[in-house]
RNA sequence: CGGGAUGUGGCUCAGCUUGGUAGAGCGCUGCGUUCGGGACGCAGAGGUCGGAGGUUCAAAUCCUCUCAUCCCGACCA
């Protein structure tokens, strides 16, 4: 059996992954540097994200809008902190109209269409919406105001990676407008406990919950909560935020509302979002170098058959039996579903061919069905994670496939665990914390005493390339909320953190 | 934005040193045989050699510039 030109992981974990992207049809580069075309089994995956998190959101009282992609230059100038956690990487618009060059063939840019303002293309919305939400809210009556959109962003970075950081990409972003501090802070929990639910349940990826220190929350934010995750490499990815904005942006929009007593207040804020950033965590917890890998909930295709003739009256035969036990795993519910099924009938492809195609694009169960199966009464049901092939007996075919895809979407969850607690370390020590992030096949969470000082978490990152992914919520293991000293410095620490490599 | 590498049919690459009619494998199209872990035969189609200048009788090949991609750093969801 070959890797079917996968890099390997042990070989090369960033290689692996990029080559799974494109083989796995997910993804292509695009024409623009930094930019991605989102192929429809990549883009499958998203929506079944997006309605999976939609659900969610509205479960909890929030609505969808949607606003304006051009963010006027002059916005950008109100918050100082926001603007410069952003400014270096603002795509901006100077003008609204081509040419024929005069000087030959193409077009040229107008030079008499110079905009006034620049435009910037929207890194994050809170100047928008905040600038919009100050004509919206004059009293209390008008709050809260729970607002969520799905928008494409741009952030020009320098280095991209197809999923994991684009200049352009897809996500959520909720903006919310309170009356109290308190009640800010319940929406940004509200939502950190929805995003971690949401990356257990249905991603099958544990999460971490915390608190961002001062040097990565974002900018802006009063705090920023976050989940974090490891992947196969032992890094860390934040795969969502949710902020506190305190009063910050409604005192740079002078948002303000009148209270129940009649005092003039300004406005409390969250935002909160996830991106196609998922995408990339999840193949990266999950898949391996025979290809995806994915958490039945989120599959596109969740059970595949591959019927097996050699003569055209067998095939008739396995075709019809193929789509008969289709028919009927589509007409089951499965978590509020249905289970999403393929019979693959193509016939200039082999058996072999589909088998390795279907475990390359993450089917969760295939099933085969041959000339000796229907003698039998059975069929070959092959789990992708496991890869055993079990015989079933088609009477109770529904019944095990359900039951299959139940035990895969737990058994992911716990493998991905298992891996991360195997790699979670208490280190108290300089020398074992520089060793955990030196050298082939280190890496891992370092759960360490910090001295609580920004110098301290820049020495730290400087010397290891590990950052506080971090502060946890709720101590992961007993003690661990309990002072020390920091392991860099010596100095008194109130509680551990989590350092790692992040992506 | 620094350092390195690479751009030649859809994909992976050879050809470039030493200038002289653009090649291979895979894929694709057609027909036939196949079908339980990437099948095979035969016949076909497909390329302004990333782009722009220059040198030359002649440029994929030499020179200059430019664009893009990948890897490694700095920056970031």
């Amino acid at each position: 059996m070959s890797n079917l030109g996968i890099t390997p992981q042990s070989e090369s974990f960033s290689e692996w992954y990029n080559d799974l992207v494109v083989k796995a049809d997910m993804a292509d580069h695009s024409a623009v540097r930094g930019c991605m075309v989102i192929k429809p089994h990549g883009y499958a995956i998203w929506e079944l994200m997006q309605r999976a998190l939609d659900d969610m959101f509205k479960d909890s009282g929030h609505v969808n809008a949607y606003f304006p992609l051009f963010v006027p230059k002059s916005f950008l100038s109100r918050e100082a902190a926001h603007v410069e956690g952003f400014a270096k990487e603002c795509a901006v618009v100077t003008h609204y109209r081509l040419i024929n060059d005069p000087d030959g063939v193409g077009v040229v840019v107008d030079p008499e269409a110079k905009l006034e303002e620049e435009l910037i293309i929207r890194p994050t919305s809170e100047t928008v919406i905040w600038n919009t939400y100050k004509k919206w809210i004059q009293s209390y009556r008008d709050l809260p105001i729970l607002i969520n959109q799905w928008a494409n962003v741009v952030r020009w970075e320098m280095r991209t990676r197809l999923f994991l950081r684009t200049a352009e990409f897809l996500w959520q972003e909720g903006h919310t407008a309170h009356a109290t501090y308190g009640e800010a802070e319940e929406e940004a929990l509200l939502i950190l406990d929805i995003y971690r639910r949401f990356a257990e349940e249905w991603m099958a990826v544990p999460v971490l919950t915390g608190v961002k220190s001062e040097n990565e929350k974002f900018a802006g934010a009063d705090h920023t909560y976050c989940i974090e995750a490891m992947v196969q490499d032992r890094r860390c990815v934040q795969a969502g935020t949710s902020h506190h904005l305190g009063q910050n942006f409604a005192k740079a929009f002078d948002v303000k509302f009148q209270s129940q007593e009649g005092k003039e207040e300004y406005v409390y804020a969250t935002s909160w979002g996830v991106s196609t950033r998922l995408i990339g965590t999840l193949i990266m917890a999950h898949s391996d170098d025979r290809g995806l890998i994915l958490p039945p909930r989120l599959a596109p295709i969740q059970v595949v058959f591959v019927p097996i003739g050699r003569d055209e009256e067998t095939r008739t035969k396995t075709y019809a039996c193929a789509d008969r036990l289709a028919d009927a795993l589509r007409h089951l519910s499965w978590h509020g579903s249905r289970i999403r099924t393929k019979v693959d009938k193509r016939d200039k492809e082999s058996p072999g061919f589909k088998f390795n195609d279907w475990e390359l694009r993450g089917a969760c169960l295939r099933v085969e069905i041959g000339p000796r199966d229907l003698e039998a009464g059975t069929c070959v049901v092959v789990r992708r994670d496991l890869g055993e092939k079990v015989t079933v007996p088609l009477d109770g075919f529904a019944a095990h496939a359900e039951a299959e895809l139940a035990s895969m979407q737990g058994a992911l969850l716990e493998r991905a665990r298992g891996f991360r607690d195997a790699h979670t370390y208490r280190i108290d020590n300089w020398a074992e914390f520089q060793a955990l992030f030196t050298g082939e096949g280190s890496g891992g969470f370092a759960v360490a005493h910090w001295d609580g000082t920004a110098e301290t978490e820049e020495k730290i990152a400087e010397l290891t390339k590990a950052t506080i992914r971090c502060i946890p919520m709720t101590p992961l293991a007993p003690g661990d909320d309990e002072p020390g000293t920091c392991v860099l410095t010596g100095k008194p620490s109130a509680r551990r953190v989590v350092f790692a490599k992040a992506y």
